[in-house]
DNA sequence: CGGTGGACCTGCTGGC
DNA sequence: TGCCAGCAGGTCCACC
């Protein structure tokens, strides 16, 4: 679900309403998130005010005082959402974190395939989910010829290499298609075959399709709202993403479905080679 | 090391 | 109406 531009929606609508809140305690209601979510999470939590939401990739970091995060990923159906102390909890609703002003922050997720843990920051950067991620597209320091050099030495196709977070950070199943429609490259190619033209057209469209993404508030498929548990507009705007049978934008042709080991790529066999 | 395929979960949809 | 297969935005691990 929640790929770049979702979590991105989540950093910011989320930043300006929690900036600042005490959180008073939290409540644990299921534990099993794809990593157990540890013991000592409500007690190394509570107390602590929340100083900036931050993202890498696909994680969003609850900066919090005293030097300690909230780290977590949405997984496929997850959300974390602002709401009033008030409202009903629903079911699925695992993690509640009540804060002072009559408000909660709650991580709700289905399917249970995200995850939260909490640490000193120190220990942020070597943490073994984060360590190893690759160039995050937002970044002002990411290049461009960069994605090349991965590109040139892997036998994969490029659609399972942009999948690859240490490859690029962010992209998931939806981007990366459209991301190889904008580029003209059919998600079977593979990646060494690509000419250092081609694989640079991937990488300086990413920030600009990601952006574009983040305008509408992200891609909401189904499960999917921001941090104040509204919809995304991006899914009317999909190029190929879930359009199998239905005309190109471009050109009017078929969209095309294909699997690719357990997951569906998606491209216009006429504007794609 | 690189690459592949299955496992982990719940919920929804479409075909019979 | 009911049941079952297939599919879903992600990641990890065992295996070759």
């Amino acid at each position: 679900m929640p790929e770049l531009p979702e979590v991105e929606t989540v950093r910011r609508t989320l930043g300006a309403l929690v900036a600042g809140r005490r959180i008073i305690r939290v409540d644990v209601l299921e534990a099993r998130l794809r990593i157990r979510v540890a013991r000592d999470f409500a007690s190394f939590l509570s107390g602590r005010t929340i100083v900036d939401v931050q993202r890498r990739g696909k994680y969003l970091l609850l900066i919090l005082d005293e030097k300690r995060v909230w780290v977590t990923h949405l997984g496929m159906s997850g959300k974390l959402i602002y709401v009033n102390a008030e409202r009903r909890r629903e079911a699925h609703d695992h993690i509640c974190a009540v804060l002072e002003n009559g408000f909660e922050l709650r991580y709700h997720d289905p399917r249970r395939f995200g995850l939260a843990a909490a640490m000193p920051l120190g220990k942020l950067p070597s943490w073994p989910p984060l360590r190893g991620l690759g160039p995050d597209p937002l970044d002002a320091d990411f290049a461009v010829g960069g994605l090349y050099q991965r590109a040139r030495k892997s036998q994969r196709k490029i659609r399972d290499l942009l999948l690859d977070q240490k490859v690029v950070a962010g992209l998931g199943n939806i981007y990366s298609n459209e991301l190889l429609f904008y580029a003209g490259i059919r998600p079977t190619v593979r990646a060494y075959k690509l000419s250092r033209q081609r694989v640079d057209k991937i990488a300086a469209i990413a920030p600009r399709l990601l952006r574009e993404a983040i305008d509408w508030g992200g891609t909401s498929f189904s499960d999917y709202r921001d941090g104040q548990d509204r919809q995304g507009e991006f899914q009317a705007r999909l190029s190929v993403y879930g359009r199998e049978g239905e005309p190109c934008r471009r050109c009017e042709h078929a969209i095309k479905r294909v699997a690719l080991g357990n997951r569906s790529a998606f491209y216009c066999p006429s504007c794609q080679s």
